[in-house]
DNA sequence: TTAAAACATACTAATTTAGTAGGAATTTGT
DNA sequence: ACAAATTCCTACTAAATTAGTATGTTTTAA
């Protein structure tokens, strides 16, 4: 029941993103060093933004990154699931997963954890990366 | 963003002294076996259960554990909160550890945090065990 | 053609989670 | 009185996950 460091290490790096008002790419090692995030793990973690279609990247020299899309379109849900991959509360939920439970077919909590992660989902696809430009 | 095992045991563990008729205590050893638990690793579990106020246990021959309180007044939040300790879905919300934010005083994102751990909390507090026994 | 950037993969260290071992203390039934 | 079944306690270990490094290759602008 943590957010990792690797959620909140990507939130800040693509907040920084959203607030640039250059229209040339920011490499990662200037969200590195303003974000105290070393330089070669945040480069890992910005090939997983890219993956779920959070960032564009230029490459080569003068390159680095964009967000691909507008702010107010891009959830704290997508970016999440970009840190922790799909966010499953428990992992009754998972298909491919052993779950812990031996009646699976009829286990009694697994409703409950389903109507749990719904809830977690929509708070999180309530918030986008607007929210927290303005608010500053 | 992951429920623990423990707290699924626990619930379990929990959901089964509810569900009791008897007037006598259930020994672990009774829950380990019907849930696949390893024994002594749940009487750990226990412990925490106790520590938390939710179940009392009676000690020496044909000892064993009541629920410490109605079902209806056990909530999710309670069992998942002795498993897993206070729940804080980040690091800024607890005082004493360190934060991996630098500004602290001025973080745009600890109030987002925040509201998502409330929220978490209200859907938590919202069911009790009562919910499962009634469903059954 | 050099420098600065993304991209890729494999490794390591640190931390957390899950589980075990080996008992001591308590209580009941015989 | 004593054996058995239980909770209680502490320390240890194993497994898994998370965080971070190392060592490059590839791409592109100047």
């Amino acid at each position: 029941m943590k957010i990792s460091i690797n959620a909140d290490y990507m939130l800040r790096a693509v907040f920084e993103l959203a607030q640039s008002k250059s229209d040339k790419p920011i490499p990662i090692s200037q969200i590195a060093k303003s974000q105290h995030i070393p330089s070669k793990f945040l480069e890992k973690l910005f090939r997983r933004l890219k993956q779920y279609d959070i960032v564009k990247a230029i490459k080569g020299k003068n390159g680095g990154y964009f967000l691909k899309h507008k702010p107010e379109e891009i959830t704290m849900h997508q970016i999440i699931q970009a840190a922790e991959g799909q966010v499953k509360i428990h992992n009754c939920l998972e298909r491919s997963k052993e779950t812990t439970c031996r009646n699976i077919d009829n286990c009694i909590f697994r409703e409950f954890w389903h109507k749990f992660n719904i809830h977690i989902d929509e708070f999180l696809k309530s918030y986008t990366l607007n929210d927290f430009l303005t608010s500053k």
